[in-house]
DNA sequence: CTCAGCATTACGGTTTCCCATAAAATAACA
DNA sequence: TGTTATTTTATGGGAAACCGTAATGCTGAG
């Protein structure tokens, strides 16, 4: 049963929909964070008062202003409130729709569940809550495998190096110091060219400009 | 005076705490419209019947479903609802903080406000509106001049438009075509090569990827 | 050990990009 | 209108990237 919930979230706006979400649930004991720092101080004061909070309902991306933080996003948070009080429920919130973030919460983060903030995002908020009461979790599977599907490269840590050289302006031909220093193979200048045109001809790319843009878009750098 | 009011927007929670600074403000008769090519209808309906909106509150991106639509962004519901009821007010209410983005609706598109989705929105939004209704127009000035400082380097349209060419993956040897057909002037290979090399070096570049990066992570393109 | 099969590296020719300089066009001004 | 600035475009040489191919190194099966 779910009776005691932290909301972290910093849009005043997506806060007063999840208020509303949460009085219709019938939910009256919650409370919400504006900032991270914030909510992990709630977690961990009320647990130490024995008086934990069953589910935590937070954002991933918080904008950073002049009350600075030690916390500033919402992984971070997770992280911090599964070590303070490791049987807390938790459930995202959020705009993202990458794959490889969503991937990250549920198979390794092991959180209860995500919901997206778009069309319908208040009815399947209340149905996630509804499930993690009923201890199931939910995620939007649909989305996930139309994203991976989109995704026909599977970026290895090689790749996502290489590229990451380039976006910082390294130039092709030194990568191959670069990656020696770094004992990294392979090393050898024709290694990576091979393995930017297969990239490339994977999405269609002509220009290493629209890899580095991809991937910018996409959260892979 | 504002009494009658349309918003647009797909996201459920959006709309939930749209609603509730409706009521705050004693606005009554408002509508939602969760798709842009209804919202134009319900403009051009009210419009007929002589019972015109007095407002159009609007996202500036909606996401695309199953439900296909002919205006599939608020930049071009705007331009339609501007062409079917020229006085309509129009407030957008939106997550973008790209500057050429605001700019674009504030001097050329002239509506009358911008709100964007971030931590106070709610009461933002109230002020806003109560701003409009007194003929004023608002817009987030310290934001802008916030995103503008932070750009040592001042963005033309014209640096936008050949970025977004080498991120789309024109060669640069064909960009002066593309300018040409556009008739975007200057078009000389040179000049684009010596305002490509302006800018790298007003940010200590060495290649095009790090601009393009540097420009998705600003959200210039 | 030998040899096939694969991955990695080396090399050479071509294209594109980069950079400096010169020519041409345009604007500014008297 | 003529003259000077300024901007834009044209050109050529050199560096980097691109692309195909050949050589080398590594691995596992027989």
């Amino acid at each position: 049963m779910i009776k005691k919930v932290l909301i972290a979230e910093d849009h005043e706006s997506a806060n007063i929909s999840l208020q509303k979400t949460m009085e219709e649930l019938g939910i009256t004991d919650f409370h919400h964070a504006f900032y991270c720092d914030n909510a992990l101080e709630r977690i961990q004061r009320e647990k130490a008062r024995n008086d934990s909070y069953d589910l935590l309902i937070t954002d991933l991306s918080f904008e950073e202003d002049s009350n600075v933080q030690k916390i500033k996003d919402g992984l971070t948070l997770i992280k911090e409130a599964r070590l303070a009080q490791p049987d807390l429920r938790i459930l995202v919130f959020s705009a993202s729709k990458e794959a490889a973030t969503i991937e990250l919460l549920e198979k390794t983060l092991l959180i209860d569940g995500y919901v997206r903030k778009a069309r319908n995002d208040a009815k399947e908020l209340k149905e996630a809550i509804e499930k993690i009461a009923n201890n199931q979790r939910h995620f939007p599977r649909h989305l996930m495998e139309l994203v991976k599907q989109k995704n026909a490269h599977d970026f290895t840590k090689f790749d996502i190096t290489v590229i990451s050289l380039l976006a910082q302006g390294t130039l092709q031909k030194d990568i191959p110091v670069y990656l020696q220093e770094h004992n990294i193979k392979p090393a050898g200048l024709s290694s990576i060219e091979k393995r930017l045109n297969l990239m490339k001809e994977s999405f269609g790319f002509a220009k290493n400009e629209q890899l580095v843009a991809y991937c910018k878009d996409m959260g892979i750098i």
